[in-house]
DNA sequence: AATAAATTTTAGACAAATCTAAAATAAATT
DNA sequence: AATTTATTTTAGATTTGTCTAAAATTTATT
């Protein structure tokens, strides 16, 4: 099954929204993809006939097995060229989107695997996103907000719930990166903010907004 | 100046071309890119209009300087992934050139700046081509067929005059690379055959026909 | 339940890149 | 020099992916 750039965009982005909804909607993967409902329809079409996707007009849609298996891999190359951009190139975390989106359209299976095995066969990618492997299996992660981290338990930040640039500023004015030892020392409750201590440093104050958007595994 | 990924397979392949012929006809060109001489005709008008050629039709057509600097562009990137491919990846050097050609089309500075740094600033491909550097200097290569280097004169093989997998293969099996150090013992007329040596290794035949297969320069 | 609002689909148009078949031009041959 | 042959271009069609505007359908509201 060979697929265009722009179908595998379209599956990739179905993908993605089926692991919050289960069934998608034409107008939620127009706003992913900015375009239009009309195109969304277009190529839901050939999706469909391509027998990778289930979809009956005006009832929403989601991935065949088919289509959900191609959708993993392109994720998985996906991951494996961010970790190499900031493992390997020196990028930082937060310039790699961009560039993963093209170098994920390239198909070869060789070279795939040997970029994985290059890599050392990761199991996360920089953001903390699991990379699925060969045969699609994605290991899975125990996160937990850190809203709902105790009090004093030695954690490590493993993921962000969004890759939103304004995000990404906050957390690098405040030197929380992937990987990032963190301890919650209080709970406020009226704003429901968190007092937390990076490793050898003071504290600081963490809103709730912010802490949403963290995820960490105890350590 | 942003150019489709067909645009840039246009360019390149008349690049190429004015390598050893100074005006490029459509045919010459439509054979290169396996594509029909309406088909280039068509693209040769666009590519005029966006001033990377000088063209007049029945007449052939050569790059403007601002297109011949894309075109350097993209063989730098084309170039720079192969290397990486061979180098890092442990692809071989029959294997590389198809992913390559995928590759080359990223055309982020950011990513390519990076990864000519993480190579090393490689001056040559695994091919033995130069890459040309960031400002588009290509380094020249003096290069002597192995029949021409005169006897006991320390070199090193630096490029092979074709990509098939028959040559690769006997190289393989005479342990000789790019990079692989030799001199030439003897000469023999009869069947135009070398006698030479690779460092600390007993002297070996090569025959006429490997021999002009394979490029050196002196050091 | 009827109507209004939102969502989704269709119809028709357009740009990019390609093709085939026919016409125009250039080069080669008699 | 006239004619044949080869090369190149044009004309018109096709495919892919996109759009706008209008129609169809579903959902929400009065």
């Amino acid at each position: 099954m060979t697929l265009t750039y722009t179908e595998e965009d379209y599956i990739k982005g179905i993908y993605h929204l089926q692991q919050t909804y289960n069934t998608v909607s034409t107008n939620q993967l127009a706003s992913l993809l900015e375009a239009t409902p009309a195109s969304i329809t277009d190529m839901l079409k050939k999706l469909k006939a391509k027998k990778l996707l289930n979809y009956e007009k005006y009832k929403g849609f989601h991935l065949t097995a088919e289509g959900k298996k191609l959708s993993v891999n392109i994720v998985r190359r996906h991951r494996l060229w961010e970790y190499f951009l900031v493992e390997k190139l020196q990028f930082g975390w937060d310039e790699v989107h961009e560039v993963a989106e093209e170098l994920e359209h390239i198909t070869s299976k060789k070279l795939v695997e040997k970029l994985d095995a290059f890599l050392g066969h990761p199991r996360f990618d920089p953001h903390g996103d699991p990379i699925p492997d060969n045969n699609g299996k994605i290991t899975p992660h125990i996160q937990l907000n850190l809203i709902d981290l105790p009090l004093n338990t030695p954690a490590e930040i493993c993921s962000v719930g969004s890759q939103s640039s304004s995000l990404l500023e906050l957390l690098n004015h405040k030197h929380i990166n992937i990987g990032t030892r963190v301890e919650v020392k209080r709970r406020f409750g009226f704003d429901r903010s968190l007092e937390i201590k990076l490793k050898n440093q003071p504290a600081i104050t963490l809103s709730q907004q912010l802490a949403q958007a963290l995820f960490v595994k105890t350590i």
